[in-house]
DNA sequence: GTAATGCTTGACCTTAACGTAAGTTTAATC
DNA sequence: GATTAAACTTACGTTAAGGTCAAGCATTAC
């Protein structure tokens, strides 16, 4: 085992809050449904380098429309070593299919930004015609 | 003008519904939400060239995560010979924005396409020790 | 000791995007 | 003319993803 740079492991909601852009309510309703698993002292929620780890992955998935009832079977993907055989091959799966969505999203996606890049140069000449600068 | 190939201009509520896979229900709701505007004949709705091409695009937008609402200003777009100056430098404006913030989408989910890739090849090494075949 | 913070747990509220059910019109067919 | 099918309106229901408010501990600050 290596020693990593200094380094605060473990922090308290609001400083993940600030750090995330995020509500504490949207913590303790990400912990509810299973996304964060924040440790406790006494009652305290403590969140560790995993959970902010899982939590910039579900900003990120919902960044791209995911639910986040999909975001929490993707990011079993990232305990992968944790689970049994066949739990493992499921996940393979779900991942080679999300993997799928996610690549034909792309192509469309710059699909549709040519489109509007093409509607923008449309809107420029239009513009210009009437002598308003872009 | 051109005479087009022999199609379709108009079409009746279910005939949408079956080309583009929604339920009456959402048609009327779009309607309601002026995302589409067919026109009656009586009290039936008949749904133009152009209503069919602005639902195509709502489809597509819905799939990269934009709300009605944001559909509905950029389908302003494609309307755009239609507007006034000062609507068209704003919507201009507004379709510029939308195209950063779709291109940054788009190569934040290159990152995430490549992330999940390198995690099925750890997905496909970790079977293949226990010796199940992917 | 008490006041102010920061955290906690409930509980109900909100918005978007439709679903669903009930009853009504209209058009086509027997 | 009666029936049936498709479309219509109105209105309440639902789900996801949190917001918002109330009331209660615990710690620190004075």
């Amino acid at each position: 085992m290596q020693n990593r740079p200094l380094e605060k492991e473990t922090t308290n909601i609001s400083e993940i809050c600030k750090k995330f852009n995020v509500t504490p309510r949207t913590l303790r309703f990400y912990e509810s449904k299973e996304l964060l698993f924040p440790i406790r002292i006494g009652q305290k929620r403590i969140f560790t380098r995993r959970d902010q780890a899982r939590l910039k992955l579900i900003l990120q998935g919902k960044r791209f429309g995911f639910s986040l009832e999909d975001i929490r079977q993707l990011l079993n993907l990232y305990d992968i070593g944790d689970q049994q055989t066949t739990q493992l091959a499921k996940t393979y799966e779900l991942a080679a299919q999300r993997l799928e969505i996610m690549e034909s999203q792309r192509d469309e996606l710059t699909l549709a930004i040519d489109d509007l890049k093409n509607m923008l140069k449309i809107g420029r000449q239009q513009l210009s015609v009437k002598g308003i600068p872009v």
